[in-house]
DNA sequence: AACGAAACCAACCGCAAACGC
DNA sequence: GGCGTTTGCGGTTGGTTTCGT
């Protein structure tokens, strides 16, 4: 899988690099320097902004702070329920996630999962991982085991991200144990809006159905999980 | 007021895919 | 097609703030 054992760079350690908060002086450097260049190239951006960062860390300041689209302040209820739904669907794709949240980012929605919605699931009796009530999920292995399914919408282990603009794997158990197989980046694009725009969680059910019957998915379900849209 | 615990969130790390030569 | 580099992602850490005693 891995091409050759690769020399990690830790870019951040290296003699010189400055780690830590930003300052405000730091901010502004690297926002006049991306309104001038733009964005990309951050792997030499810190030279040739005069940065004492590495590339990596301008990168995550930029994304997750500075950027203009970032909106500030908390998580409204809209955007909570929305998080909820799409976690259920697309379980720790939080990049997947945070771009069906304007202005959120993928850290921001990873970081309130963490501290509030899972544990408002725990409270509430729900597992947060699987969005399946604890008590079902201690009494009772559940069946996708047998069919290779998981728990997760998305197969927490694999957690690779291979496939997001790609191919998306949907294994909607959650919603009763159906395996919706492979749909191409736009078709799942689609289905995650007609998600969004619909509401609350049980009628989501005949909406997936519905969204993916028209897709003809199972047309890339079998046989071409090896080509994955590639080439 | 002082202290410790808990909560919060920005930032870092390592990995893997994508990209370019 | 192979290989090195860059980019993006998710998990985790650790510093700061808030809360409770």
């Amino acid at each position: 899988m891995l091409k050759t054992v690769k020399k990690t760079t830790p870019c951040c350690t290296k003699m010189g690099m400055k780690r830590g908060p930003w300052t405000m002086e730091e901010d502004e450097i690297l926002v006049s320097f991306i309104n001038k260049e733009g964005e990309g190239r951050w792997r030499s951006l810190p030279k040739r902004a005069g940065l004492l960062r590495c590339g990596k860390s301008c990168r995550l300041r930029w994304m997750n702070y500075l950027r203009p689209s970032v909106k500030r302040g908390g998580i409204t209820p809209d955007e909570e329920d929305l998080i909820l739904r799409l976690h259920r669907l697309l379980g720790n794709r939080w990049s997947l996630i945070a771009g069906r949240i304007p202005g959120r980012t993928d850290n921001e929605i990873k970081n309130y999962w963490n501290t509030h919605l899972s544990k408002k699931l725990l409270r509430e009796g729900i597992d947060p991982q699987t969005h399946k009530p604890l008590d079902a999920n201690n009494s009772h292995k559940p069946k996708e085991e047998v069919s290779g399914g998981q728990n997760l919408p998305l197969d927490p282990n694999s957690s690779s991200h291979t496939d997001d603009t790609t191919v998306t794997k949907i294994s909607v158990s959650v919603f009763g144990d159906e395996d919706f197989g492979f749909c191409y980046d736009d078709k799942f694009s689609s289905f995650l809006n007609s998600l969004i725009n619909e509401d609350p969680l049980d009628s989501n059910i005949p909406i997936l159905s519905q969204s993916l019957q028209t897709q003809d998915c199972t047309d890339e379900i079998v046989g071409t999980s090896s080509s994955l849209g590639h080439d």
